[in-house]
DNA sequence: GCCAACGTTGGC
DNA sequence: GCCAACGTTGGC
């Protein structure tokens, strides 16, 4: 059956420190599922909560890494529900404006983790004409989660998964 | 660990 | 609602 446009699949960039969260530990996870919790941006949180919808794709990007690049794939398998870090004392996300009355943040789920056979680093990003309008390229971009076209999604797969 | 870029905070 | 100070991000 074809869906309707306003249930379009929409693609994004998520960024990641590695050190603290990588695919990898996504793949090892139980159910290869993890809140994407900590989010404290607010263009970030009404990405999640306005556009993400379950089954749109992601580019996961490993930021502050050596090299920093796109590793793989990921799924959004639940829509955003509030993030319980944020009224967690005891997480470094603690934030008290954030109450389960009233709550600030908000996480997606991420499951279905595909590392790719060639880390497409940064570097390599940047040598592709199809791929310079990537927000992840632009000079002061620290959004943790970007819009990308399907075109750019497509492009980045075809390169990490090419033998 | 430096620092440019940029978001947030808070005094006024 | 301006804007300086401050904090954070993230490449290098």
């Amino acid at each position: 059956m074809r869906s309707a446009p306003s249930a379009a699949r929409k693609y994004w960039l998520m960024k990641t420190e590695p050190d603290v969260f990588s695919l990898q530990d996504l793949t090892a996870r139980p159910g290869q599922r993890e809140l994407w919790d900590g989010v404290r941006n607010y263009q970030a949180r009404n990405f999640m909560t306005n556009d993400m919808k379950v089954g749109d794709l992601v580019l996961f990007y490993h930021s502050n890494a050596d090299p920093s690049g796109v590793a793989g794939i990921a799924e959004i398998i639940e829509p955003a529900l509030p993030d319980p870090s944020a009224w967690d004392k005891n997480s470094e996300y603690f934030d008290p404006k954030s109450t389960p009355e009233q709550p600030r943040w908000f996480c997606v789920a991420v499951g279905k983790p595909q590392l790719f056979k060639n880390f497409i680093s940064l570097d390599e990003l940047r040598t592709h004409a199809a791929l310079q309008e990537m927000l992840v390229l632009k000079r002061g971009q620290r959004l943790s989660i970007q819009p990308v076209t399907p075109q750019e999604f497509d492009y980045v797969c075809a390169l990490g998964m090419k033998s």
